[in-house]
DNA sequence: TTACATTATTTGTACCTACAAATATATTAA
DNA sequence: TTAATATATTTGTAGGTACAAATAATGTAA
């Protein structure tokens, strides 16, 4: 076949994601979070104390998704953010990162940076930004 | 941070997989299969007439999944696979792609070609080679 | 042969996704 | 100001996932 090589990079690019966040599942599971609230949680954080909207979420997200909603329906039950519409345009709402919040992402940091550890040693930086460089080329303009 | 590359190419890999997969459910989207419904397709069809178990399937499955069983309802409900217990072994069940199922799978490789076309000359053969050896070189033996 | 262990598949549960429609509020044009 | 349009979020639906437990059939040891 003529783009035999092609369709195996592709193949294991699809392979690989999933097996990266899976493994990242793995080590969120005994903390009862998602992945997808991890993201979440972190984006929060990221804002330094100040309220995001659905909508700025869903910008940083790696991921686009209408259903920012209920992950933060699921992060409100367990006290790691609080929510309330904003008070400027009452259609947007402030979601911010609770001190609980806070506390517990620290622990999840710590259980995802035992999961790269192993593994971020296997390339050297040049590979890595070689790595990158050839995902975004097949990418083209065309995909995403 | 000293391990910025490595971490971008994590990011671009996650990311990319899931722009591909992406892109492939859109393709299928107007025939009404979803991307694990063509992938169990086109399983079934690599096995020339040979009916395959449920465990068989999972086997070559791009990822790992206990629910084969409802993707393979989903298909047996639109009549594109037959499914009936192995008679050597009742545990078993044997699964066939049904005539229907061939003639369909043939649309949709069209359909998946074509949103390829445009991206597969993105790389070289050799770029291409590249991408796949370092993503298993980053991978290493310690994820999957 | 009966009891126990193993294997193959299915089912239950709690998450997740995309996409479309519904709701609520704000903005703009007449 | 009212009507129409636009924006922000939520909800409904139909699919998907992992993981654990249930079911059914087979294999094995006493």
């Amino acid at each position: 076949m003529k783009d035999k090589a092609y369709f195996e990079a592709v193949i294991e690019i699809i392979r690989t994601g999933h097996s990266l966040t899976d493994a990242v599942s793995k080590q969120l599971k005994p903390f009862g979070i998602y992945e997808p609230q991890f993201n979440v949680l972190r984006i929060l954080r990221g804002a330094k104390g100040k309220p995001l909207t659905v909508n700025q979420i869903l910008e940083r997200m790696i991921q686009r998704s209408s259903n920012i909603t209920r992950i933060v329906d699921k992060l409100l039950s367990k006290e790691l953010v609080e929510r309330k519409p904003s008070s400027i345009d009452r259609r947007k709402m402030d979601i911010v990162i609770s001190n609980k919040g806070l506390l517990l992402l620290e622990e999840l940091d710590k259980a995802v940076e035992a999961l790269h550890e192993p593994i971020q040693g296997n390339l050297t930086e040049e590979e890595a930004i070689q790595l990158k460089t050839l995902i975004l080329k097949l990418k083209g303009d065309y995909i995403k």
